[in-house]
DNA sequence: GTTTAGCACTAGGGATAGAAGAGTGCCAAA
DNA sequence: TTTGGCACTCTTCTATCCCTAGTGCTAAAC
């Protein structure tokens, strides 16, 4: 157990080092925060608090640094969950704008995020391959050419344009979207994939010609259903961190940041918050990164979240307050949406 | 004049740089390419080659580097384009898929033309906000929410939507949408929005009650068809470049790759290649960047361009000639089809 | 007249050494 | 239990030196 003063020269390095990025000496402590100690008993109480796991040195006369499990213990304990009322105030005014769709209040609160954390926010779309098909229009462009409209239970769309030609004759098209409606209006867009092959493709193929060829077309759509919900605020943000001026981790960075798949096997599937530390367990690539997620339920089966990332030293407190906020915000949108 | 043995000399110059990126001495021309003359020879003639202004050095006793004039003569003059027939095999099961869009396959030859370079490229879709009004479309989703569908006659969709409430019902949608499908369909994209604000907005005003609601929501659905058609492949390539291994330039690339806007602008407005080296004219903030950039035209008043980013020591043989094919190729694409 | 061998010269890169500075640990006194 | 003091450690910065790759120029060779 820790003692009242230990906690607080804890808490006060994890402060520092956030600001600073540099090894926290006992010295700074007295001299900036104005402990009440003398700077003997600091370095007491330091080799202490790095005998028990919460700091380290990065060498043998360096300040202190804390260690992911310091970071662990300032997380749970330590640090005071607060978001201030003119943050509130201005997200307020995109929350309650109900012109807005989730995904566009998803991008908004991540650019936010990123502008006032100066650091690097994702957010993640509610997964539409899990919503379901409300129905595929057609819209004819030209004489020629006609555009298939797949729209989901939620109002997501895709579309997937069509050359009218002697070997595709618009009749055939309007027979094999009708055939899809029967057959798949209801059935969620994961599900369709499996369905489109079994039960549509076998009737397509006695009635249609060119029927390989809308098949594949109608497939591409669907899987496109999956993708594209990842939006990234502020990339260059990290990039700007201290603990990353070497060329070797931005390449990295950049990396992580462009693989989209990645970061939807990161969406945390429970519900609530989420706080990596250090990246210990996944697959990041770069190292000191943590990543602070919260996900909000927006349907039976669909869920969404946001999550800002940055260095290990991140200051926790204000970041996990906002995204604690803004996803609890977002959140109840849905649940006011469901009671209405 | 250059003889032939200053061009010689020259050719083989920016070629070893292109792949060394380090300045060449007058010893490396005669070990690793065999040029049949002394070291003495070749410094005197790069000696004149510098001070007609194709070379330069990086100090005094540094081995040449290519100049800016010097690569706008080795473009003009010296290289030969010429696409091996792999490759030309490889692109074309990409061309000659029916099925695709034109954003689809300007996709694709990103993808394949940042393999192939091992460089950074940006495809920019034709302007939808060229294309004009096709129709909008109201799907139901459940009882209290519609999304309207908006389809240019390019087949480019957006989608946007709306809460059914007290305040708007479904009847104000359908004669909103009914009253924009009457004044607009046939209209180009950048025009709705003017004519949204003169026409459309006042008899809105005068029949439904949440007019400025709708309004808003239109207005903002169909400024997205401006947006969102830049599409980048192998961003990453371009932090390994040895001239970018500097953490400042690199945080100056990123940047610039995140500003979609900036590329939106970079897209040659007159048809055929551009070729811009070191990038003197243009404000993407990195030095030794070059640009080579392709535009085809896809209708009447759009246009799509495809273009590889990389350092100045490019490739450029081998970038122009894929870059050229494969905007020749589009271009093909298009035209076949207004024949039709 | 052109080409080449040879040599003096230059600037950058890498290694080494020393000095400065920031910090620690620990002991002995308060 | 706290603190002043001091020896010790490690990093970082700067200066210096050497090595090397390359040049320019001159004089000799072709």
């Amino acid at each position: 157990m820790l003692t009242d003063r230990q906690l607080v020269i804890l808490k006060t390095i994890i402060d520092e080092f956030a600001i600073s990025a540099e090894p926290v000496g006992s010295k700074l402590l007295i001299e900036k925060y104005g402990l009440p100690y003398s700077s003997a008993t600091i370095r007491n109480e330091m080799a202490i608090l790095e005998e028990l796991g919460y700091l380290e040195k990065t060498h043998t006369s360096s300040g202190r640094v804390p260690s992911l499990m310091g970071y662990r213990f300032y997380v749970d304990s330590l640090m005071e969950i607060n978001v201030e009322d003119e943050v509130k105030q201005q997200l307020q005014t995109v929350f309650y704008d109900r012109r807005k769709s989730v995904n566009e209040i998803v991008v908004e609160c991540c650019d936010i995020l990123s502008e006032l954390t100066s650091l690097t926010s994702v957010g993640l779309g509610p997964d539409a391959s899990r919503e379901s098909l409300q129905r595929i229009t057609l819209v004819p462009l030209t004489h020629k050419s006609v555009t298939a409209i797949i729209v989901t239970d939620k109002g997501h769309v895709e579309n997937k344009t069509f050359a009218i030609n002697p070997e595709l004759s618009l009749e055939d098209l309007n027979n094999c979207v009708s055939l899809m409606n029967d057959l798949l209006v209801g059935c969620p867009i994961n599900e369709i994939l499996d369905k489109l092959e079994d039960e549509v493709k076998p009737i397509l193929a006695a009635r249609i010609r060119q029927h390989e060829l809308l098949f594949n077309a109608f497939m591409e759509a669907f899987v496109r259903f999956a993708g594209s919900n990842v939006h990234f605020s502020g990339k260059e943000n990290m990039l700007y961190q201290p603990e990353y001026s070497d060329v070797v981790k931005v390449r990295k960075i950049v990396k992580a940041f462009e693989n989209n798949d990645l970061w939807r096997q990161l969406n945390p599937v429970d519900q609530g918050m989420m706080i990596r530390i250090g990246d210990s367990d996944y697959e990041l690539g770069i190292e000191d990164v943590s990543i602070i997620s919260s996900s909000f339920k927006t349907g039976d089966h669909t869920h969404g979240s946001i999550s800002v990332i940055g260095p290990t030293r991140m200051q926790y407190n204000r970041v996990v307050s906002l995204v604690e906020y803004i996803s609890n915000e977002i959140q109840k949108i849905f649940d006011d949406e469901e009671v209405e």
